[in-house]
DNA sequence: AGCACGCCGACT
DNA sequence: GTCGGCGTGCTC
């Protein structure tokens, strides 16, 4: 009787074989029912055998191995391996996280007839029928006929978008005849709308990627806000589909994908697109990873989780906003997205393009020792469009009222005369404080690893968040004496107080979590805006991410400077790129922008940069402090964490894996510190970091660590291991 | 992850 | 004398 071996959703790395007697090879990659303790599990066939180690009486019998989809492609499942060997979690659960919810359930999937298929136009029965001829009270029967007399052709999205009981009207009125259905042409070619002359630097960027061809190729895509990097993707894409394959383009979370659905949906009106993001159902997630599967779709766009849809014959893959930290997963299965793209690139021998107008510094060391090829866009594609100015003011000078400085005020004031749209950018991200003197700008690294100390007011200590050591408090700066150090502080609350204070007339809006969390609001927000119902807006990250405003003129940004002493080695290169996002926000069409910081270190390096929208020259002094400190991209990282309910139990459970590992020399094991935000939920957390220059002895080492901890007693201590971690 | 088995405190 | 607490260990 054949064996299959099943990959099952538990937190154990390994499969469970079963019997199964009409199992063949060609199961590999099916979905099977299967018994699992008391339950009943769905897990999928990785191999099919002879054989087993599993003692007879412990095998039990598949139920069923369902057969009416196809099985997962070989390269998918290869991807999925990758992913389970390199972030060291378990094959089932990876591959369970990767598929749409519906083809983990215990049941077949159904398979409904597509929609998008059939497109339907009125007969000539249908075109005699008048409106008038449809009773007045049945209204859903009245903008449907009206639709159709407007448009002439409807499809089914169309029309449930009309009434969820149009779909319903629409099978009777094919039963009296007033309506026919066709196939709709699902035509490749791509039909291009109004295309845009490309810039020159647009040109060259088109030409020598898609020169690229079938072959692997990681392109640093790197153009300042405004040169088009999208037209550039839209004409690589172009190109992908003449030749009749898929293109896969991965977008940040948050970046609103409606918008870029709706740019892409307008060049390729013709052309099949599946857009996966948070919203879908499990329904609408399951045709879309099908439509993907079969080569149907032929243009994938969606968030992290895309980068697992199956496709067939894959030409190219986008990263957009490659810098963007939603590409990392952030619990469960710490996966990079962007990471993994670069995986099915090469797995796949085609490009894959890293789009940013500010690439993550690995991305541009990268770019740098040429293991990706970097093309710049520097001038602006939109015509008029300038950079916007961008000032500091010292607040050392103007006092702050309230977290307001006076220049700031009048900027805000000369702005709502001239009626046009401001935006006061909050940067309130939780840093950890720091000592720091205010005279001369010293802050208390930590010997060992040139991380900066923490404050601990509690116990009047100085903490490394990164390897562990300890200090005391110093009672002057060492660097020039002052006793005026002090942790930094935050302050800037009730802004939105005082700006009502200062500007009773102004129509603000606050713009947070609370705001934005209704289904529609971010739509209302958006069109509150564009028609101009806002004067000024508040806010926070959401509000860097790309959406337009076309009125807006000023953007004021309060608070930013706790990232530039933060403990977090990768916060001012966060910052940068946010305020380079920010900044984009402002004069984007024919307003000239103005953005003005409020700083108490106008003379930094990276606001330097920033006035001069020069990203080079921050990268270049980001990279070599991070060399000499011993930072990715120098060192490759992982960190174990663990969370607990109690600290100790957490630290005792670090402790002792520490004492499992024999790191090898190119390996560095730093001592357990309490994580960055050590209190969430309730638990207690903390974590290890192990580094090294070289990413294979790392590896290497990583999996026998690994092996060892899971024999540890859980001690009710849950843990998991980050590779490439992004936050501490 | 679930879900059992299993050994010690407050209840009818 | 039981009911139930959640610590430990297994699931093919």
């Amino acid at each position: 009787m054949p064996i299959i071996r099943v990959a099952l959703n538990v937190p154990v790395d390994t499969l469970f074989d079963y019997q199964a007697e009409d199992a063949s090879q060609h199961d590999i990659g099916l979905r099977a029912c299967v018994p699992f303790g008391k339950k009943q599990v769905t897990g999928i066939i990785l191999a099919v055998s002879d054989e087993t180690q599993i003692p007879v009486e412990k095998l039990k019998s598949a139920y069923c191995i369902f057969r009416e989809i196809k099985p997962l492609p070989a390269a998918l499942l290869d991807l999925f391996h990758f992913c389970s060997q390199y972030y060291h979690h378990p094959l089932g659960m990876v591959i369970m996280n990767g598929l749409p919810v519906k083809l983990r359930n215990n049941k077949p999937v159904s398979l409904k007839r597509k929609p998008h298929q059939y497109q339907y136009s009125l007969t000539s029965a249908g075109k005699n029928v008048e409106l008038t001829q449809i009773p007045a009270r049945n209204r859903v029967a009245r903008r449907l006929l009206n639709e159709f007399q407007q448009a002439v052709t409807l499809t089914n999205p169309q029309i449930k978008h009309i009434s969820p009981r149009a779909e319903k009207l629409l099978q009777d009125w094919i039963q009296l005849g007033w309506i026919t259905s066709e196939l709709c042409s699902a035509s490749t070619a791509a039909r291009v709308a109004k295309t845009p002359v490309l810039t020159a630097e647009q040109e060259i960027a088109v030409n020598a990627i898609t020169a690229g061809g079938k072959q692997f190729n990681t392109w640093l895509l790197h153009g300042v806000t405004g040169s088009g990097k999208t037209e550039v993707y839209l004409r690589i894409i172009e190109s992908v589909l003449a030749q009749g394959r898929q293109a896969l383009v991965l977008i940040p979370e948050i970046s609103l994908t409606p918008q870029l659905e709706g740019v892409f949906r307008g060049r390729f009106s013709n052309v099949p697109l599946v857009s996966l993001h948070s919203g879908l159902n499990d329904t609408e997630r399951l045709t879309g990873w099908l439509q993907a599967e079969s080569g149907e779709a032929k243009i994938i766009l969606g968030t992290r989780l895309a980068v697992f849809t199956p496709l067939s014959d894959l030409g190219v893959i986008i990263v957009d906003e490659e810098q963007d930290s939603s590409f990392k997963q952030q619990d469960g299965l710490r996966y990079s997205a962007r990471d993994l793209a670069i995986f099915r690139a090469r797995q796949n021998a085609i490009p894959v393009i890293l789009g940013s107008a500010t690439p993550s510094l690995e991305s541009y060391y990268n770019a740098l020792t040429n293991r990706y090829r970097h093309i710049r866009l520097l001038s602006r594609a939109v015509q008029n469009a300038t950079l916007p100015l961008i000032q500091c003011i010292d607040t050392r000078i103007h006092k702050n009222q309230e977290g307001l400085s006076d220049p700031l005020i009048q900027a805000l004031n000369q702005c709502l005369q001239e009626k046009h749209q401001s935006l006061i950018f909050i940067n309130r991200r939780g840093y950890a404080p720091v000592l720091l003197c205010k005279s001369c700008g010293w802050t208390a690294p930590c010997q060992r690893c040139s991380s900066r100390l923490v404050v601990h007011l509690r116990d009047k200590k100085l903490r490394c968040h990164h390897c562990g050591h300890q200090e005391q408090f110093p009672r002057a700066c060492p660097q020039c004496g002052n006793q005026d150090i002090a942790p930094f502080g935050q302050g800037t609350q009730r802004v939105e107080e005082t700006l009502t204070a200062h500007f009773p007339a102004a129509r603000i809006l606050r713009i947070d979590r609370d705001s934005t969390r209704r289904k529609h609001a971010w739509q209302e927000i958006l069109h509150a805006v564009h028609t101009h119902q806002v004067d000024i807006l508040i806010g926070t990250q959401l509000l860097s991410k790309g959406h337009d405003f076309p009125n807006l003129s000023l953007v004021g940004i309060l608070n930013a400077d706790g990232a530039l002493y933060s403990t977090d080695f990768r916060a001012s290169e966060r910052l940068f790129a946010q305020l380079m996002q920010v900044a984009g926000r402002a004069g984007r069409a024919n307003v000239a922008g103005h953005v003005l910081i409020q700083t108490e270190f106008p003379d930094h390096p990276l606001y330097q940069a920033l006035q001069r929208h020069d990203y080079d020259a921050l990268a270049q002094t980001l990279l070599a402090e991070r060399k000499i400190a011993g930072f990715p991209p120098y060192v490759y990282q992982a960190l174990l964490r663990a969370e607990a309910h109690h600290i100790k139990t957490v630290l005792d459970f670090l402790a002792q894996a520490a004492q499992l590992a024999r790191p090898p020399q190119a390996v560095e094991l730093f001592d357990p510190v309490p994580a960055h935000m050590s209190r969430l939920k309730g638990l207690e957390r903390a974590h290890l970091l192990v580094q090294s220059s070289s990413r294979k002895h790392l590896h290497t080492f990583l999996t026998g660590w690994y092996a060892k901890i899971t024999t540890l007693p859980s001690q009710k201590v849950r843990w998991v291991l980050d590779v490439d971690p992004l936050e501490f």
